[in-house]
DNA sequence: ACACTGACCACTG
DNA sequence: CCAGTGGCCAGTG
């Protein structure tokens, strides 16, 4: 099995609910590597275009839509979360607590 | 083959 | 409390 960092990160993006969201440390914690966030961010850039990585749900620790420049337009990301039933305001997740969904928690 | 960068996070001073 | 730096993996110049 391809086991790598990737791909690990594009199988949680998959398993978070709609509705819900979750940073991109959280991921890179439930993986193992405490410091992989950044590649987490860098393997959705990739992910969410070729596979169906929803990449909307990842945001940073903040809950600020950090990656929104990265969609095909600036109010891509912002538009889906918002169609998910997450309320966005000044790029960033209201409400944030709430609507996160930590992979270490849910997935244990 | 080397160095730097990248949608980040946490620790230290 | 605020600012700065280190660290992880993979890809590109």
């Amino acid at each position: 099995m391809a086991s790598s960092f990737f791909e690990d990160v594009y199988e949680v993006a998959r398993l978070i609910p709609k509705g819900r969201v979750t940073s991109y440390g959280a991921i890179a914690n439930y993986l193992g590597v405490k410091s992989g966030a950044r590649m987490v961010g860098w393997a959705m850039n990739e992910a969410h275009k070729l596979r169906d990585v929803p990449a909307h749900r990842v945001v940073n620790r903040q809950g600020l839509l950090t990656g929104k420049m990265h969609f095909a337009t600036p109010d891509t990301m912002e538009n889906l979360l918002a169609s998910e039933g997450v309320k966005v305001q000044e790029d960033k997740i209201v409400n944030f607590s709430d609507v996160f969904w930590d992979p270490v928690s849910e997935l244990n």
